[in-house]
DNA sequence: TACCGTCCTGCAATCGGTTGCGCTGCAGCG
DNA sequence: CGCTGCAGCGCAACCGATTGCAGGACGGTA
């Protein structure tokens, strides 16, 4: 308050609380934390003269000293990106809770950022990293963190490619196949026939639901078109060339590459006055909450967005704390049916939104 | 690659290469960061030995020894929200290309949160702080942290409470009342005169613009009925009891606290059968993306978020190299009119989304 | 040969906690 | 009274990088 609290305080450090307390700098730490070697009436004395002096432990010598940072560095594709939005604070609270801080990084799908990433995270000293969506190999990957200490979080390409060997242990999939073979069976029982598959960006991602839309349509005897219409790049606004290619070739239904292509291109065909769903089905994939409260409101496949941040925390903290990786997981997606394909209803008042 | 290489190795440090490059670790040091002293032929094999040795600086060690950490500490309402979320990747490509290190925490408009916070970044002995949108005191929150290198960011309360004093430094302000205030008058010259303000939480934000909102209705000679509606809570979803209510109340036009209020207050009426803007006219704030793409899109006020997000970085960054906090600023709004409050024109094909 | 200056390097202290080990003092026991 | 044991606390090393200061080597000059 007063103008002399304001003048730059040099840190209160240790020795000034052990000094206060008049004991050593020693005792003063192990008072601090409850070391039982240490008297109750010095333990208080300490505690009193720590708070007294609003004393705060400085955690780079901490770190220093105890060769562990309690940092975890979670590397992810796009901090503004709503998908990643969730994750990442799922994740943090995750780490809090688990006495852990985070230092967040975004790749945005580029390599150099994400070994840039790595490298800051080792800088300080990461106790464990999470990367989430990131383009770079898992490979090389591990050859810039420890490899015992990194949790990737992707979709499952295994699944798509009919790979069947044992998987990378520390590996946090998503079922994005079966999530898009659930798109599809439902859009063909709705009676949709001519489907088609818009891509989007660079990310891992898109090749694995591009390729399940494939397959799980050839199961159905209908063809699906690969590369009928070119992938968007990852920004809010579909460009208008791509709407224009889709409305003059316009499919029955869509399938995006994720629910915010989804939404975007639903408005970029309200221009040319195509209408969601009754000239065309649009689904999307992520479930976004802006999914729940769109008009029409988006079919789409959740995935456990809060659930696979949580899990990645918990995971790394896991694997810090034992020392070794737990294996790879498959966390199931869920497909949920709305308004944006399902042309036959009235558009107002239904069932709930969700399932 | 081969196994041998996954053993759990002991650090590389800066007498590692020291010793590689058989000098001591002072040279080291000063080879690697270009220091004169060094002559060309040492220089060059310390750092040959630093990248063979795939050498990486400890950031703790570092900042241990130059009272310096470079990491940032960034407190804002909630990592998962669009508006947040597009201020932090702002912020973090701001300060990571200004050499810093960003520590995310979300304060979840709780105090106890938002404290805790303050303490790691305290812990870290972050170089700066930045508040976005917290609940927290500022005077509360510089006697936890060095005041002057705390950058806040919230909106600006003094315009509506007609205050003239000098304003605190480091303060990064939106003139939230003047949006509010183009907002009105944009109801109005359209001929909306029931109009009503929906707030939503506890954020401060909402107490200004709410004010904000009544004082510019008595300007056009119209009464704004305060509390007509209760608040929501900050959620997705919008309490069936609110909607109901304004169902059975409906006003001509709605100002809605942000954008996620007033998309899921669209689709919460959407139920009853009330549509946007045809028969009611809604508004939100902040210009979130999902507003461009809404259907109706979303009349809004936009905030210039990124902008908001690069500032508070750059302006800290300033004021830890100075020593001295930059004058408050009060940053511009812009009302972005789209179809949510243009109840005349047909749904589809007409203006440029913006502007 | 002696001395001086210029370059390069190295020694050792430092940042702020943590911790192994040892020291002190007092109680208990023979 | 002397010895043992233990509770309680302090000394000093350590983590890893930076940096003030000093010192060694070498060339040049008197």
């Amino acid at each position: 308050m007063a103008a002399h609290d304001i003048v730059p305080h040099r840190r209160v450090v240790l020795d000034d609380v052990a000094r206060m307390a008049n004991v050593s700098r020693s005792t003063a730490s192990r008072a601090l934390v409850d070391d039982p070697r240490i008297s109750e009436p010095t333990r208080t004395a300490v505690k009193q003269a720590a708070s007294e002096l609003r004393y705060v432990p400085n955690a780079a010598a901490r770190s220093l000293r105890a060769q562990r940072t309690r940092i975890l560095g979670l590397l992810l594709a796009n901090l503004s990106d709503p998908v990643h939005g969730q994750i990442a604070a799922a994740f943090e609270q995750e780490a809090l809770a688990g006495g852990y801080r985070v230092i967040f990084a975004a790749g945005l799908q580029d390599p150099a950022l994400e070994r840039k990433a790595l490298r800051i995270f080792t800088e300080h000293a990461a106790d464990g990293v999470a990367m989430v969506s990131c383009v770079l190999a898992p490979s090389e990957a591990q050859t810039r963190v420890q490899p015992e200490r990194l949790i990737m979080v992707q979709p499952d390409h295994h699944r798509v490619q009919r790979y069947r060997g044992p998987l990378l242990p520390g590996v946090i999939m998503t079922d994005d196949a079966s999530g898009v073979e659930a798109v599809v069976d439902h859009l063909v029982a709705t009676g949709y026939r001519d489907i088609a598959y818009v891509g989007s960006g660079a990310r891992a991602a898109n090749a694995v639901r591009a390729a399940a839309a494939e397959r799980a349509i050839r199961k159905h005897g209908i063809r699906l078109q690969p590369g009928r219409f070119p992938s968007t790049d990852d920004s809010w606004r579909v460009p208008d060339g791509i709407a224009a290619l889709i409305a003059a070739d316009l499919p029955e239904a869509l399938i995006c590459h994720d629910d915010k292509l989804a939404l975007a291109l639903m408005d970029a065909l309200r221009r040319p006055g195509i209408r969601t769903p009754d000239d065309v089905g649009i689904v999307g994939f992520d479930g976004i909450q802006f999914a729940e409260i769109s008009n029409p409101r988006l079919t789409t496949v959740a995935t456990p967005l809060a659930e696979l941040g949580r899990l990645a925390a918990s995971s790394l903290i896991g694997a810090i704390q034992t020392g070794k990786l737990p294996e790879a997981v498959v966390l199931p997606v869920e497909l949920v049916v709305r308004e944006s394909t399902l042309p036959q209803l009235p558009l107002a008042a239904h069932w709930p939104a969700d399932v």
